[in-house]
DNA sequence: TGCCATTGTCACGCAAATGTCATAGTTTGA
DNA sequence: TCAAACTATGACATTTGCGTGACAATGGCA
């Protein structure tokens, strides 16, 4: 089955250890497991990119002096690569050094935690980082103009006013909002929204998205009107979209 | 048949083996002959590198030892120039030490195998190779000069304004784009575009190459008349070109 | 229990898209 | 210069895909 393109918040994220000391990987391991975390590990730069792009993880903690220095060359390759840029990298550093931050930092790397370190504080830097990175996610993807859409209180609001509509139509909205620019055919959107075990007629998907359409529509002295960001894309599915058609 | 979505996702990919022992050449090719692949082959990295120009192989098989430590400059060689460049290279490795690992990342090299190597995991890491730099060229938009082709939504555009056409003609630039510079009959056109198993008029191409043509030019104030770039080559069939006819 | 919101399905109508044809226009070579 | 070969184009009938209103089934809730 198609997962709902985050409809699924993991409630465990998995965190990727590359350090080529295997004490340290068993601990920060360990310490990770405790935590809640899901964790798998890689001695070296090698099979940390296998890994990376294999599972995908949420985040990788990186050792910043990996045998030939390759760390920083793995942290800048994952970041030239579309498929790996948006997973954040907590670096390991062997000290405070002021040159290693300032070029991490020009990599991309979007935190160091540096050795010695107290599980407390890495678990605190994970979490911090993670945390930021969703809010970034989510603020990103749940706001279109002036529609809002808000997974807390389960609620949609154009400039300010709320919109109702039934439990279908949020869910395909949500999807929509954390997929925008993009077509998704009718078994893919049904995949995503539905489940993968339901068999719908074709023309089903087509009523709830006139319900959605219906629903944005409905508010009054609106500036835009939102039901024009569904689009359709005919002969490969719909489309949500913050530009014209 | 020719595939429906251009002519580059050939059913069988070719793959160069550069490796100095005849005996090794051998064993691989027939592996990959047995999986299904199309296999060439080279003693060294001059005959290599003829090959890949020539031959324009989807994948290199690449012997990191090979004398005069002429693998790696190959490699080198290959990422440097804009032909060769995208060409995905497996390194094979004597033994799995970790130095040659890491300074083969940083040369963008694609993936490794360490020999001795079994059959199977060789093939499962080409594919796996294969299927990732698909993924990243298909959803990767096409564009000459201000013409865009989003795969992903499934939208064109000029100077980034909307161009509305029909799904055929979609088809129809795409595979013109995926495959420029080149005059293309009628029938293969009919092949590739509407697949093997439909019967059409001769003048029915026509018809839909001028309804692509017309799209093109329906765009107020483009700089450039984008219809010109589909020309008619009179006798042959036609050519999606860049330069001017 | 009865009410109401929600949901999935269906039939029908409409507009876009498609393929074909006839006709007009263009190029080529004798 | 002319005919033959080839291509462009407008018009048209048909097909395809999508939107829509209505309706019955379902399930929550007072």
């Amino acid at each position: 089955m198609v997962l709902a393109e985050g409809l699924s918040t993991m409630s465990e994220s998995t965190i990727l250890i590359v350090d080529d000391e295997a004490a340290i990987r068993d601990m920060v391991s360990i310490t990770l497991d405790l935590a809640g975390f899901n964790s798998i590990s890689a001695a070296n730069a090698h099979d940390a990119h296998v890994s990376i792009i294999d599972k995908k993880p949420d985040l990788v903690l990186l050792d910043w002096m990996l045998p030939g220095g390759s760390g920083i060359e793995l942290a800048r390759r994952l970041r030239r690569d579309d498929l790996t840029a948006n997973i954040p990298i907590i670096m390991l550093t062997a000290k405070s050094s002021e040159d290693n931050k300032v070029q991490g930092l020009s990599e991309g790397v979007d935190d160091y935690v540096t050795k010695p370190f107290s599980p407390r504080e890495l678990v605190a830097r994970i979490k911090t980082v993670l945390r930021r990175i969703d809010d970034k996610q989510k603020n990103k993807a749940l706001r279109v103009f002036d529609l809002q859409l808000d997974p807390t209180s389960h609620r949609i609001t154009i400039e300010d006013k709320p919109v109702d509509m039934g439990p279908t139509e949020f869910r395909l909205l949500k999807f929509f909002l954390m997929n925008q620019e993009k077509v998704f055919s009718r078994d893919h959107i049904q995949d995503s929204v539905w489940g993968g075990n339901v068999y719908l007629e074709e023309r089903t998907i087509d009523v709830h998205i006139r319900r959605l359409r219906k629903a944005l529509s409905s508010v009054e002295g609106a500036t835009i009107d939102y039901a024009r960001l569904v689009q359709t894309v005919r002969g490969a599915g719909y489309r949500f979209s913050a530009r014209p058609s």
